[in-house]
DNA sequence: CCTAAAGGGACTATGCAAGA
DNA sequence: TCTTGCATAGTCCCTTTAGG
């Protein structure tokens, strides 16, 4: 709803940041207007209206605010989502000038062009986060995301292995990746974290590997969350290929899987893209995501009855609730008779 | 809801071996 | 020694999935 008036023989045009509904304009009416009155009257109605910037403007402050905590990949996800997807449409727009039905329409825009719901939705926790920076200013009063709502995403299925096809890839696989395929079924450790693993993180003696590190796109950093440092075990299945693996590399004293020029792998995608791909195909298998290795190793752990608090320690979950939520529906446990103690 | 990592297309760079 | 063809590795840039 917008409000027009006279002063001093000027016309203005304010936004009242509402809708039009029978209650908004009871309020504006009652309250709204009456006050702009007052405020006009007693001259402080031209002394307070903050300058409302547009949304290019107030974008880049929102980013430099939450720039110091968020990781790299983050920031840059968002920034080039801003610019790919929300500039062109919203840049020139004032923050107060976006309605709910220019998100709708800009969202649906978004589908047509074949993005997925998960990915509408992050765009707009940019628009929303750059919005709640502004309500914090009191640059607006409303951000016209909160009444659209997303298209729902559906679930992806995820495809665990069963522990005989993890045997004939294992067997099918040659040199490093054969062992870098051990550690990734029997660890459940992330892809950037085993490339990131060096032989001081590995302790023989305890049978403990130490996970501080992950690489990605030719970057070191830490893994994904701050619980995903963590020690994990070598279960004593996965250990002779550690120790193989050992053979290969571990007179460089540097890292487990090293690529020809005997330095780091610079990411996952050749591992994925050249072996995995091929291994797949040679043992008859329809493609899956490497990341299966691990919702394999969870899958197969708890299906076998290790204890669920030691699984997500091995994963880096927070707690159990993440695991179980997540890993707890692929679990078939069959010809089990339950409540027997009743009989 | 907010954050972070994996996945993947398209392109470039590099390596390697056979052939001219 | 140069050329060519093929395969793999690195990069950029964007999308999809996972995690808290």
């Amino acid at each position: 709803m917008w409000i027009t008036f006279y002063h001093q023989s000027k016309r203005y045009k304010r936004s009242l940041d509402l809708i039009d509904t029978r209650t908004n304009r009871k309020l504006a009416q009652q309250k709204l207007i009456p006050e702009i009155q007052y405020k006009l009257n007693s001259g402080e109605f031209f002394k307070n209206e903050i300058k409302i910037p547009i949304v290019d403007e107030f974008v880049q402050k929102s980013f430099k605010i939450h720039k110091s905590r968020r990781k790299p990949s983050t920031h840059l996800d968002y920034y080039n989502g801003y610019f790919n997807h929300i500039q062109e449409k919203f840049g020139k727009k004032y923050l107060n000038e976006i309605k709910p039905s220019d998100i709708e329409l800009w969202q649906n825009s978004l589908l047509e062009k074949g993005l997925s719901p998960r990915r509408i939705k992050t765009l707009r926790t940019i628009f929303t986060t750059m919005y709640s920076d502004a309500i914090k200013d009191g640059v607006v009063n409303v951000s016209p995301l909160t009444m659209v709502r997303v298209p729902k995403a559906q679930k992806v299925e995820i495809k665990p292995f069963s522990l005989d096809e993890i045997k004939l890839l294992i067997s099918n696989a040659e040199g490093q990746i054969k062992n870098f395929l051990a550690l990734a079924f029997f660890s459940g450790m992330r892809s950037g974290e085993m490339i990131g693993l060096r032989w001081s993180d590995i302790n023989f003696e305890k049978n403990e590997i130490s996970i501080t590190r992950a690489i990605k796109m030719g970057e070191i950093s830490t893994p994904k969350t701050e619980n995903s440092m963590r020690v994990i075990d070598i279960i004593s299945y996965l250990h002779p290929y550690l120790k193989n693996q050992f053979q290969v590399t571990g007179n460089k004293k540097s890292y487990v899987f090293l690529n020809d020029k005997d330095e780091h792998f610079y990411d996952i995608k050749r591992i994925r893209e050249t072996h995995w791909r091929k291994l797949l195909k040679n043992c008859g298998f329809e493609y899956r995501p490497i990341y299966h290795t691990r919702h394999t190793f969870a899958t197969i752990m708890i299906e076998h009855n290790e204890d669920i608090l030691w699984v997500s320690n091995m994963l880096g979950h927070t707690d159990s609730t993440m695991t179980l939520s997540k890993y707890a529906r692929y679990i078939k446990r069959e010809n089990v008779k339950r409540a027997q103690f009743l009989l």
